[in-house]
DNA sequence: CTTGATGCATCGTTATACGAGGTACAAGAT
DNA sequence: ATCTTGTACCTCGTATAACGATGCATCAAG
C-alpha cells in the first residue's frame, strides 16, 4: 500500500540530498536503500528519482561521476557539493519545522 | 519564509478534515484558524483552500451549508460526514506513517 | 535462451498549489 | 463623501511535479 501520492511531494529532494550526506551513491542504490531503511515501506520510481537527480545536479547541488565496477559495469555516482550540503541541512530544517507546525495543529484538533 | 511549496502537498486535506472534526468551520475561518495555531508559519492560500473544500465536497467527506451571522454575513460552514470523519483517521494515519519512514530513513542518513 | 535483476534514461498524463483576479459588504479613517 | 482595510466567497491559468510506460543495455541463473 503506497503512500498517498502527495505526501511525497517535497520529500523527495530532502530524502536524496540526506542520503547522499552519509556517502556517494548512484541511482538505482538510493532506491534500493530507501527500500530497506524504510521495510519496503518508501519506493522511489525511477521516473520520479532520476529527473530529481538531474534537476539537483543542475542546481549545483550534486556532482556526478562515472564509475566502473568490478564487473565492468558503469554507474554514475552522485555526492553532494559544498552548496548541496547546505541545502540538505536547509531542507532537513524545513521538514522539522514543517511537521512540527503541522503536527501543532493536529494536536489543538484533537480538542 | 513559507515552506518549501512541495511539502503542502498531501498535507492539505489532512489538515481540513482534522480541523473540521473538532467543529463546523467556514473556509475563511480555516485559514485564520491554522494561521492562529502555527503562529502564523501556516497560511492557507484561498486559491488552495477553496478548490479543496469543493473537492472533499464532492468526494462526500464535507457537507456545507450557508449560515447567517449576526451581522446579516454569509457563510458557508463545512463539517465532516461519516465518511469524512473515516478519512480524516484514515489521513492522520497514514501521515503518521509517512512521516514515521522518513524520519528512520533521516537518522540513518546521520550516521 | 529466456527471464529477471541491475542500471541508466525520457516522455506524456494527471494532479495540484497558488498567484492573480473578481464580487460583495461593513467599518473606520481621511 | 470617499477610500482603504478586513471579511468572505469564488475561478482561471500557469507552473511544477510524480510516475507509469517505455526503451536500451548487461549479466546471472534457470
Amino acid at each position: 500500500m503506497p503512500f498517498d501520492r502527495e505526501l511525497l511531494k517535497g520529500s523527495i529532494a530532502l530524502l536524496i540530498l540526506k542520503l547522499l550526506s552519509e556517502r556517494d551513491m548512484y541511482g538505482y542504490e538510493i532506491i534500493q536503500e530507501s527500500l530497506r531503511r524504510s521495510q519496503d515501506a518508501f519506493e522511489f520510481k525511477e521516473g520520479t528519482l532520476y529527473p530529481a537527480l538531474h534537476q539537483l545536479h543542475k542546481r549545483g547541488y550534486l556532482h556526478s561521476e562515472w564509475r566502473t565496477g568490478k564487473n565492468g559495469k558503469q554507474r554514475k555516482y552522485y555526492g553532494l557539493t559544498p552548496g548541496g550540503r547546505k541545502a540538505a541541512r536547509r531542507s532537513e530544517q524545513e521538514w522539522l519545522s514543517f511537521t512540527k507546525v503541522v503536527n501543532a495543529i493536529l494536536a489543538k484538533a484533537k480538542a
